[in-house]
RNA sequence: GCCGAGGUGGUGGAAUGGUAGACACACGGGCCUUAAGAGCCCGCGAAGCUUAUACUUCGUGCGAGUUCGAGUCUCGCCCUCGGCACCA
């Protein structure tokens, strides 16, 4: 008998009936094993979620429920990254308030994700647009203020001439790097853009403006970004990227004295190589220019000395020197650096061939001539946007007192609703447009004073919105103390590696600076982070113009969410690249509904052993898999369980059993099938998660493979009593046929035996 | 150039130094069916040999090495992907 599983009634009726009983629900005061389970908040687009989404969520869904069967308390909060520009330049491209256009994409996001089973608390949401978020936000601020972490100056930055902001330096990239069409100032795609970068939200090649700024110096922080990446266990491209990205280079400043009078001061990793200086370079901006792979230089007329020989170095100013990093300033030693030689020879500059002397570092330290120094290629962060989707930076300009930060008790600096919120690239936001938001005074004097106009970078929101989960609905706290020492640091973090040097490396600052500020007791935000990978299409990136964007609700729609999500499961390697087909989900559609037969028609158990063997050899793999996130190959051994199942049978104990282990996967299924067909009690997902009894993994005969000389020439089925017997091996091996006659006319020399497995001959 | 991860059938992918290709998808054949679908059964790396069962050889990017035995370890290359980069 086949009867086929209704998969849109019973996901709807469970899913309902989760909902009413709390399961998703911890107590937060009082849970007495809490496991915070994070994944990245999406940022709620116009499409809906894609399948990547469902991909990523339900590998993060899946080991929450694991862990919830493992008694922990799980808290498995979901919330959206609504404030921003990608929030923003939607609403714009569809002449909508984003106010409106963030109300409907969240509520269709909460849809989706709900109709996915993922098993969130969704009475402790986070929308980063609403003001009981951006209130803290802003209180974040302050607080950086207050340790003097935020500044504002007038800087050399990157500006996006179509959303008419500047950037941080980590928005900036190649096209390949942010996976867009390079485009001009007008929106014209552009095809040879040599080392030209562009905006990461929008692809438009970068412009490079002179303005007033507000950075959080998270250039102080940069020794303990780097070796904090130590104690914490990441994906190891991902450390690396923030490795990289933070760029140590340890070297010495050293001062040279210039002929004439001054004294002009260079950065270098090689101070050994100073024997064979020849000149000096200095970086230009007149010059500089990032197109030109070309070296140019000028002749300064100056003359730098050398502190070994006395020798004249001439001065030269170049465009090859990158200005803002270390000095500005580098001295030429062309036998060692090819750039240099490079530049030497173009213009008859000497080279000197010596070798590098390493005591020169402690010379130059004991006559004074320079000191160590450690440079980072991290800058600070850019946190001003002159846009209007973001939260206002609380801040008021007092022509008397300066800078003056607006008091707490007075936040939130409202986003006033304005009709004119698209921005209009002269260096100030729409809100600068306003009198009413602007028009203020002064906290300290009492004065007229002008609030700042510009709004904060969206990472900056997303950079603590963790610490707030636990703690939403507090209106007089950014987070609760008690709250947020019993849930965080995370338990574990689940997300996409594009976010390695932007939003990982903004949160641990955060961390650290309100840890140093005593306010949280951890300076690590996640201990645990999992890099997911990244689905394709039928061998292909998923793209629209490739057509084969996934839509998750067609298929769960079609096919259930328990299929969807399994088969994502089973693609491959959750870290990997896995390709989604179409016959695919039809194949786990097909698995399920076996399922359903042996659950429902429950062939007879013929030999225990076997079945009670594999059943505990799998509930053991499938443990140790979900835990180190391999969970493609938990479910394949499912599968190999099943097929021994159909072929023995089973009875009540081994059905219980295959339920448990497949609920974290299909937990729709499982409890439909744990309450209705097994008569168990709701919820399946509060039973505890099985134990494997490694006495029953034991089987009666063991194979034990016979080698000769390392190949396989045969295999003898043994009791298992034997199994670990070499001599009664060896004898049954000898007289075996295949065996013996490869060991005809040479004599046995050694004899490799490994207990249970195999017999090698060497002769 | 530097740093990191990889390279296994038609495809996705499995393999604590111990039977390479688990588990699936696709494909081929068969049963069932009026038919389609579903379901069930069999085959499925390549070559050789055989009526057949079997057996043999080759095979994890390329070339060496260590080992009784290498996809796995070592050395040298090639290629792919990711990060950084005129950063000194």
């Amino acid at each position: 008998m086949t009867s086929k599983y209704d998969h849109t009634r019973v996901e709807k009726k469970w899913q309902e009936k989760w909902e009413k009983s709390k399961l998703f629900n911890p107590n937060l005061k009082e849970a007495e094993n809490p496991f915070y389970n994070l994944w990245m908040f999406p940022y709620p687009s116009a499409e809906g979620l894609h399948a990547g989404h469902a991909f990523a969520s339900t590998g993060s869904d899946v080991f929450g429920r694991f862990m919830r069967m493992q008694g922990r308390d799980v808290f498995q909060p979901i919330g959206y990254d609504s404030f921003g520009i990608h929030s923003e330049n939607y609403a714009i491209k569809i002449g909508e308030n984003p106010h409106e256009v963030v109300k409907r994409t969240t509520k269709h996001y909460e849809e989706q994700m709900r109709s996915f089973g993922h098993g969130y608390d969704w009475q402790h949401t986070v929308t980063t647009s609403s003001s009981d978020y951006y209130k803290w936000t802003q209180w974040l601020f302050l607080k950086m203020w207050e340790a003097d972490l935020a500044y504002k100056k007038n800087a050399t930055v990157n500006f996006c001439p179509s959303c008419k902001t500047v950037l941080a330096d980590e928005q900036v990239m190649t096209p390949a790097q942010a996976g867009k069409e390079p485009k001009n100032a007008s929106g014209e795609v552009v095809e040879n853009v040599g080392e030209l970068k562009v905006c990461e939200r929008c692809g438009t090649i970068v412009e490079k403006k002179d303005l007033d700024q507000w950075f959080f110096k998270i250039t102080k922080y940069a020794d303990r970004l780097l070796s904090g990446l130590k104690k914490i266990d990441w994906s190891e491209r991902v450390v690396t990227a923030q490795r990289n990205w933070i760029g140590k280079s340890e070297g010495m400043l050293i001062k040279f004295e210039i002929d004439g009078g001054g004294e002009i001061e260079v950065f270098t990793t090689r101070p050994d190589t100073l024997n064979a200086v020849t000149f000096i370079v200095t970086s230009d901006e007149a010059l500089y220019n990032e197109e030109n792979p070309e070296k140019i230089g000028e002749f300064t007329g100056k003359y730098a000395l050398d502190p070994l020989s006395g020798k004249k170095l001439p001065i030269w100013k170049t465009n090859y020197i990158a200005p803002g990093y270390g000095t500005g300033n580098v001295m030429g030693v062309p036998a060692h650096d090819e750039r240099d030689m490079e530049f030497a020879k173009k213009y008859h500059l000497d080279i000197v061939e010596k070798e590098p002397d390493e005591k020169l570092w402690k010379l130059i330290e004991e006559k004074g001539w320079g000191k160590r120094h450690t440079n980072y290629h991290l800058r600070d962060w850019l946190v001003s946007r002159q846009r209007y989707w973001g939260a206002p930076i609380p801040m008021i300009d007092c022509p008397k007192d300066g800078w003056v930060a607006v008091p707490e008790k007075d936040l939130p600096v409202l986003l006033p609703d304005i009709k004119d919120y698209q921005p209009e690239g002269t260096g100030k936001g729409p809100l600068a447009n306003h009198k009413e938001f602007y028009e203020t005074t002064c906290p300290k004097c009492g004065g007229k004073a002008t609030r700042e106009t510009d709004v904060m970078d969206t990472f900056v929101d997303s950079a603590w919105y963790f610490l707030r989960y636990p703690s939403v609905g507090d209106d007089n706290q950014a987070f609760d103390p008690a709250i947020t020492k019993k849930w965080l640091p995370v338990n574990l973090y689940f997300g996409g590696a594009e976010h390695s040097v932007l939003h990982l490396m903004y949160a641990r600052f955060v961390t650290m600076v309100l840890h140093d500020l005593k306010l949280i007791n951890f300076d690590e935000p996640f201990p645990k982070f999992f890099a997911h990978g990244l689905m394709i299409k039928d061998g292909a990136k998923m793209s629209k113009s490739r057509g084969n964007v996934v839509n998750p609700d067609e298929y769960v729609a079609k096919f259930g969410a328990d299929a969807m999500r399994m088969y994502l499961m089973f693609m491959g390697p959750m870290d990997g690249y896995p390709d989604f087909r179409d016959t695919g989900i039809e194949g786990m559609e097909r698995f399920i509904n076996r399922l359903w037969n042996i659950f429902n028609n429950k062939p007879e158990l013929k030999d225990k052993s076997v079945v009670y063997s594999k059943l505990h050899q799998t509930i053991k793999k499938v443990t140790d898999d979900i835990s180190n996130f391999k969970y493609n190959t938990a479910i394949a051994s499912i599968m190999e369980l099943v097929n021994v199942i159909q072929e023995e049978g089973m009875d009540e104990a081994v059905l219980k059993n295959l339920c448990l282990i497949l609920t974290p996967f299909i937990p729709h299924f499982a409890e439909e099938v744990w309450v209705e067909v097994l008569g168990g009690k709701f919820s399946v997902h509060r039973e505890s998660w099985p134990k494997y009894d490694a006495k029953l993994i034991k089987v009666d005969q063991v194979t034990i493979v016979i080698q000769v000389n390392g190949r396989v020439r045969g295999q003898i089925l043994v009791g298992s009593g034997v199994a670990n017997q070499e001599k009664q091996i060896m004898a049954l091996a000898e007289k075996d046929g295949k065996v013996s006659k490869w060991l005809e006319g040479g004599k046995i020399r050694k004899v490799i035996f490994v207990p249970g497995k195999l017999l090698n001959f060497v002769v």
